[in-house]
DNA sequence: TATTATTGTGAGTAATTGCTTACTCATTAA
DNA sequence: TTAATGAGTAAGCAATTACTCACAATAATA
């Protein structure tokens, strides 16, 4: 009936995004998906298999988050989308997100160049607007924005709505 | 001839702020420390209570290092202090800070309001410096200043050592 | 319909997990 | 001298780990 395929990656995905992968064993995982265990194996090969598939749908699903930031044409826009990005995520794909930080941390699966187009776009529009060191201005607002996003995933957007508006001002976009 | 139980602690700490905790296991702890394994238990307890003797340790130090920012009198110094902090962390240290941000996103063994006596005095010495929205100035500088602290225990200090200046003179500090 | 892939199962594997047990040995106290 | 204590160990505990494999059910193709 239903594809238990995809059982098991969305299983994967809620238990790694909340218990961290090693704390996950693929008999849980198995449980969770209502499957047997060896139906994971005969798919993904291994646990790491299993996790690099989900991570090839987060990797996915990030470059469709940046998209608005990296096309947008007009410098002040730029900024702004960036600060309204994180505010953007739909709620249903927090799991991606958290899995994304938890994994910067528990494995070597830290992909530090991952934002380098988005910094770069980001220092194109500061140096457009005129700042005076631009490459600098674009990781400070790279390293907000990713702190913006933990705290989101922690405590809900709402807690963080109001600094929203409160960057878009700094910035005076 | 050592002190067995410092060697435990020490094993530990470097094992968990490399591999995680739960990716460590209490043989492998056992192995590096140069000790059996029923000592661990002996001394701990268990392999939480371990983790928990260990964290009281970086407790201590974090607000050894909080000290010179909370108890500065002169605002301008505040926020100058608190740039600086990042920096002023022995390197022979990093390990204490790798696992208190591992642990972050590892276990529900996030306190968030442990920077809290920070956080309220920034936000007294941007009242004092008359900005408009002192408490926000001083969430976002907090979280500029752990994107910052993250970054180095990466790519170590002298990578991000240029962006301290920068944000002196963004401060007017 | 018969044959062949594909998808799925469940019982098994050796290794490893956190932890306990029974014990020795040195130091201290009575 | 003897009794008590606490540090230390080696071996072993049940449970869990990631993973395998022979086989069965289902789907696709001939």
């Amino acid at each position: 009936m239903a594809n238990k395929k995809e059982n098991i990656l969305s299983a994967a995905l809620e238990l790694f995004a909340g218990d961290g992968y090693n704390a996950t064993s693929t008999s849980s995982i198995a449980k969770e998906a209502g499957v047997s265990e060896g139906l994971i194996f005969r798919h993904f090969g291994s646990k790491k298999g299993l996790l690099e598939a989900i991570m090839e749908d987060v990797e996915a699903r990030i470059s469709q988050l940046l998209a608005p930031v990296i096309f947008e044409e007009e410098p002040k826009k730029v900024i702004r989308r960036i600060i309204e990005m994180p505010f953007g995520i739909d709620p249903s794909e927090y799991d991606y997100w958290r899995l994304q930080f938890k994994l910067k941390w528990e494995q070597e699966y830290n992909n530090p160049n991952k934002m380098k187009p988005l910094i770069d776009k980001l220092a194109w529009a500061f140096t457009e607007l005129g700042y005076k060191e631009p490459e600098k201005e674009a990781v400070l607002l790279n390293q907000i924005i990713d702190s913006i996003s933990t705290e989101i995933l922690r405590d809900g957007k709402d807690a963080q709505e109001s600094f929203q508006s409160f960057l878009l001002e700094k910035y005076g976009v």
